[in-house]
DNA sequence: AATAGGTACAACCGCACTTAA
DNA sequence: TTTAAGTGCGGTTGTACCTAT
C-alpha cells in the first residue's frame, strides 16, 4: 500500500538509515524541508529531505525538538503545578496533558515528570501522610505507577469529556483551604515569587511547597466556591463531585497558559 | 585527577489505532 | 471484510553532563 498523503507508493527503508543524535545538518535539513514543504507523508519526509533516518525518527525529531514555538528550557512553577495537577487526574496521557502547557511537548513533560516531579510529589505525599493520616486517597501508586482512571479523558480535548474524582465528602474533611484552580492560577504570578522567594505563601489560600494544587484537586476542593465558580461553562466536569453549574475549566487554564506565550516571547502554533 | 553515581534529555521501540485500497 | 501502511502515544534505553567521593 503507498502513502495516503502523497498517493506514492513508498519503497522499503534503505538498510543503511542513521541512528542516534541528530547532526546540526540533519536538523538544518529536516527544518528546511518542513518549513517549505510541510511534512505531508511523513515516510517520504526523509526521502525528500535528502535524508537517511526513518520517517518517523524525522517526526519525532521536528515535533520534540524542531517545531516554531517550542519552550525550551527550565519549567515554570505554573507548570510544575499543573502537571502535577493534570497528571493526577490523567495519569501518563501525556499527549492529553501536552494540550494544557503550550510550547512544551509530551516528551519533556514525560521527562521531567520521571526525572524530577515524580519524586517530589512523592516527597509531598510522603510528608502528607505523616501530617494528615486522613488523606487516605493520596496513594503513592497513583502517581507512582499512574494508570490512567477509569474515565480518564480519551481522545482529544474538544470532546466533553468526564473526570472522575474522589468522593464529594472528602472536600468537607480537609483542613486545606479552598482554592479554585484558575483562581490559584491567577494569583500565580504572586505567589510563585513569594514561594520561591521568601517560603511562605502571601496567600492564606497557598499551601507551601507546592502541595497546594495536588490537594486542591486530588480531594475535590476546587470550584465547590469562590469568585469563578460560576463562571465555567467548559465540557470538562468532575462528574461526581459537583453540581451542574461548577465545571472545571481547562479553556481557563488555556488562557493562563497564554501568559506563557507572551512572558517568553514566543509564538505558538 | 580519577571515577562512580545521579540526573536530564534525546531518541528509539513496540503497541494500538486509523484509514485507504 | 481484510490487509497493510501511516501515525500517535507511552515506555524504555542510551548518552552526555554534573557532582560527590
Amino acid at each position: 500500500m503507498g502513502c495516503k498523503s502523497c498517493n506514492k507508493p513508498i519503497t522499503k527503508p534503505k538498510p543503511k538509515l542513521r541512528r542516534g543524535l541528530w547532526s546540526p545538518d540533519e536538523d538544518q535539513r529536516l527544518s528546511n524541508y518542513i518549513l517549505q514543504h510541510g511534512h505531508g507523508c511523513w515516510s517520504s519526509v526523509p526521502t525528500k529531505a535528502g535524508l537517511q533516518r526513518h520517517g518517523k525518527s524525522c517526526r519525532l525529531r521536528w515535533i520534540n525538538y524542531l517545531r516554531p514555538g517550542l519552550k525550551r528550557g527550565m519549567f515554570t512553577i505554573e507548570e510544575e503545578e499543573m502537571i502535577i495537577a493534570l497528571h493526577r487526574m490523567l495519569g501518563n496521557k501525556w499527549s492529553q496533558i501536552t494540550q494544557h502547557l503550550p510550547g512544551r511537548t509530551d516528551n519533556d513533560i514525560k521527562n521531567y515528570w520521571n526525572s524530577y516531579l515524580k519524586k517530589k510529589v512523592m516527597k509531598i505525599e510522603g510528608l502528607e501522610a505523616q501530617t494528615n493520616t486522613s488523606y487516605t486517597n493520596s496513594s503513592p501508586e497513583t502517581s507512582e505507577s499512574a494508570p490512567a482512571p477509569k474515565e480518564s479523558f480519551q481522545g482529544s480535548s474538544s470532546v466533553p469529556q468526564v473526570f472522575d474524582c474522589h468522593p464529594p465528602e472528602q472536600t468537607h474533611q480537609s483542613s486545606f483551604p479552598k482554592l479554585l484552580f484558575t483562581e490559584w492560577l491567577s494569583s500565580d504570578h504572586v505567589h510563585c515569587q513569594n514561594l520561591v522567594n521568601s517560603g511562605e505563601p502571601a496567600d492564606p489560600r497557598v499551601i507551601p511547597d507546592g502541595s497546594n494544587l495536588n490537594d486542591a484537586l486530588g480531594y475535590g476542593l476546587l470550584l465547590d466556591e469562590g469568585p469563578f465558580a460560576s463562571e465555567f461553562s467548559s465540557p470538562f466536569k468532575f462528574e461526581n463531585q459537583f453540581p451542574e453549574s461548577e465545571f472545571f475549566d481547562f479553556d481557563s487554564m488555556g488562557e493562563i497558559c497564554g501568559d506563557f506565550n507572551m512572558t517568553n516571547g514566543v509564538n505558538y502554533l
